[in-house]
DNA sequence: GTAGGGTTAG
């Protein structure tokens, strides 16, 4: 520890002054370090030796270390002859400050740069993902012969994640021709690269291959990590208590890659356990561990009660905590506008949102009207910095298209600086939503002949593509594909679609047998699937088997018992439909109020069925009573099986009629046409999935109308032009 | 004077 009296330092000489200032550098000592610094202007800054030059050029590192980068500039500037070492620090401090362009000006001031100023603005163009910079130092450095160093590569594998494997592998294969295979830093980049990009079982290879005393404590975290990340969470405790009987150090970033297995396992009571037993160690404090355990808690707990309480017991919350905090938000469909006051209150303390931050929030608007999207999208222009990053870019593809907008998803997709695996995964996967398969199937091609590396979730949007269209054999094509040209095993989504595809289609044999035969013990999504197969098919006998699954997996949702209960009345089967109704009563299970709205003028207007409470709701009823005689002469036959919800015999086809015409999307229809003018596209967005009847009488209305009416249900998209949907009536 | 491990988009 540095113990300082200021009186006594007048009498210092040079040396020992340096040796002080080595210590605040090393003890990151800013006040000390600041005291030193006056001192230095009062005594030894007219002089014009070496140990002068050399103090001057360390207080530039010792403000950068510190960082506090204003007076890194100012000591920077005050320096007569800035060596290669203190400009390394400067340009460090600006890329860690995300100034990355004063950062590169500075270093091409370098008048001759040395390694170390490679490698620091190599890790800067990886902490932005800016590959090809990274490889293009990585070329200059091989040029003027410097000899690359373990900082050099895992600056540049790091650079290079997200690009595709075909890269993570010509790397680690120049990794291991170059005899870099030995140092720890590079394995872990390597490792870790691999596991995001899809490649566990490359980033285990690695991971072993290292061995025991190859490894250090960041590979054991690392590795526990990919584990989480890839859903085999027992693995990753497996190798937590491996390292502790190991008599490894365990640290904060250890206790943050368990939590990470916890989450995987959706494993909320035991990552509670762990909570507990960090709480007694203080390691609960720490920031990445607060972020493991906000991530734990937003996920498996079901809201942001526990989070916000996590949240508070942290000294000092730093950026990824807050981007922690509004991710939370954000995927709680229902907490998006509180994502959004999260971003704000993160600003008003004083923190700078990164990519990260500026791509939670704006998929936080995915769930809120379209134009809250568009203002945080002016947001991410205006910030600069920010606006030519890849990820926040692709976040707003997927958060336009989302939001019903394909035009402006596909504008922000042309005009992005560049794509990667995301981004094309976005722009496929907002075509697959709207029912456009052939424009989603020649993308993927064109990611293909482009040589974008798909993964995993390109293939669960391309099965979706064809899914909704009902191509079985170019699914079936796909599926196969993804086994057996790029070596993805395929996952429970993967299998999901695929019974989707193929239930769909009225295949339900080969979708129960694909339940039957999949590695996974099939949940509630995929029986959900065969469920709605069932109900589109009419086969009521496979449809009791698929609800009774679903319940047995998920007992509160309503989902299969309404369903059930609509095939039953359906099919004329009353009591049993009646039955159904009862046991839902007795077991306490709630039917989620179907609900549409659409934004007029920024405000949101809500409706659900037979709605009265909205002011207009007497202009709206007229309105749709014109609008029926008018539909009626078009055709239209109201289709009474989807008004089948409860007293089925009591009321009457004319009563049934009323109440059809008074479904929430209906209204929100009628009412978005009213308040628009002629020709305006309207968006209304429902919580359930759309009424068969309200689907064919928008279809006609949008001929009537001449409007474009797009209703996004939680399925998909239906855009209804002209008498016509996208779906082409197959959903 | 410089890396690799916590959060994110589909």
């Amino acid at each position: 520890m540095l113990v300082f009296n200021y009186h006594s330092w007048q009498l210092l000489n040079p040396h020992t002054f340096r040796n002080l200032l080595k210590a605040c550098i090393s003890e990151r000592n800013l006040l000390a370090g600041k005291a030193l610094h006056a001192l230095f202007f009062k005594s030894h800054n007219n002089n014009n030796d070496n140990i002068t030059t050399y103090l001057s050029n360390h207080f530039t590192i010792l403000y950068s270390k510190c960082g506090t980068l204003r007076n890194a500039r100012t000591a920077f500037d005050l320096t007569e002859h800035p060596n290669v070492f203190s400009y390394n620090a400067i340009i460090n401090a600006y890329a860690k400050h995300s100034l990355l362009h004063i950062a590169r000006q500075l270093f091409d001031q370098i008048p001759q740069p040395d390694l170390v100023s490679y490698n620091t603005l190599i890790s800067a163009y990886a902490e932005r993902g800016d590959c090809e910079q990274a490889l293009g130092l990585l070329r200059v450095v091989r040029e003027k012969c410097l000899a690359i160093d373990g900082f050099t590569l895992s600056g540049v594998i790091d650079a290079c994640c997200g690009r595709g494997v075909g890269l993570i592998r010509q790397l680690h294969c120049f990794v291991v021709m170059g005899g870099f295979d030995s140092y720890a830093s590079v394995n872990n980049a390597i490792l870790t690269s691999y596991s995001k990009e899809g490649f566990l079982g490359e980033a285990k290879r690695v991971f072993h291959e290292m061995g025991v005393g190859g490894r250090d404590e960041v590979s054991w975290n690392s590795m526990i990590v990919a584990c989480g990340q890839h859903r085999e969470g027992s693995d990753a405790l497996a190798l937590f208590c491996e390292m502790v009987m190991m008599g490894l150090e365990v640290d904060m970033f250890t206790m943050a890659s368990v939590l990470t297995a916890f989450t995987s396992l959706k494993d909320l009571a035991g990552g509670m356990q762990f909570h507990a037993k960090m709480i007694k160690s203080g390691f609960h404090r720490n920031t990445h561990v607060g972020s493991g355990l906000i991530d734990l808690y937003s996920k498996c707990a079901g809201g942001m009660l526990e989070c916000r309480k996590v949240f508070e017991e942290i000294t000092a919350p730093d950026l990824v905590l807050w981007n922690t905090m509004i991710s939370g938000y954000s995927q709680n469909e229902d907490l998006s506008e509180d994502a959004l006051c999260c971003f704000r209150k993160m600003q008003r303390v004083g923190f700078r949102p990164d990519d990260c931050s500026f791509v939670c929030v704006v998929s936080a608007c995915s769930n809120l009207p379209p134009s809250v999207g568009n203002q945080v999208h002016a947001l991410t222009i205006k910030s600069d910095i920010l606006y030519n990053r890849v990820s926040v870019n692709n976040a707003l593809v997927a958060m336009y298209s989302k939001c019903g907008n394909l035009q402006d998803a596909r504008k922000i997709f042309d005009t992005m600086p560049g794509h990667n695996t995301v981004s094309l995964n976005s722009m496929i996967a907002g075509y697959a939503q709207h029912g456009l398969e052939a424009e989603s199937l020649w993308l993927f091609e064109l990611m293909l002949q482009k040589d974008i590396a798909p993964n995993n979730i390109t293939f669960i949007s391309v099965l979706s593509a064809c899914a909704h269209t009902g191509k079985v054999e170019e699914g079936q094509k796909y599926f196969n594909m993804m086994k057996e040209k790029f070596g993805f095993e395929p996952e429970a989504e993967h299998y999901s679609c695929m019974i989707d595809l193929l239930g769909r289609a009225g295949k339900l044999k080969e979708a129960e047998r694909i339940i039957e035969t999949m590695p996974f013990n099939p949940g509630s999504i995929e029986w959900a699937a065969l469920l709605g197969a069932c109900k589109k098919h009419g086969n009521v006998d496979l449809a009791v088997k698929a609800a009774s699954e679903f319940v047995r997996i998920e007992p509160y949702s309503a989902v299969p018992y309404v369903v059930l209960s609509n095939m039953y009345a359906s099919a004329g089967r009353w009591e049993e439909a009646a039955t159904l109704k009862k046991l839902m009563r007795e077991r306490g299970v709630k039917k989620t109020p179907g609900c549409s709205w659409i934004e007029i003028d920024k405000k949101v207007h809500v409706f659900v069925a037979e709605d009265t409470s909205h002011p207009m709701i007497n202009k709206i009823h007229e309105y749709m009573g014109e609008m029926l005689k008018k539909l009626k002469q078009a055709g239209y036959v109201p289709d009474i099986r989807w008004a089948l919800m409860k007293d089925e015999e009591a009321v009457t086809a004319e009563e049934k009629e009323r109440k059809l015409l008074y479904h929430s999307e209906k209204l929100a229809v009628a009412f978005g046409l009213i308040c628009t003018e002629e020709g305006v596209p309207i968006l209304v967005v429902k919580n359930l999935r759309i009424c068969g009847d309200c689907h064919n009488a928008i279809k006609i209305i949008s001929a009537i109308s001449g409007r474009e009416i797009t209703v996004r249900d939680t399925h998909r998209f239906h855009c209804f032009k002209e008498g016509q949907c996208s779906c082409r009536d197959y959903w």
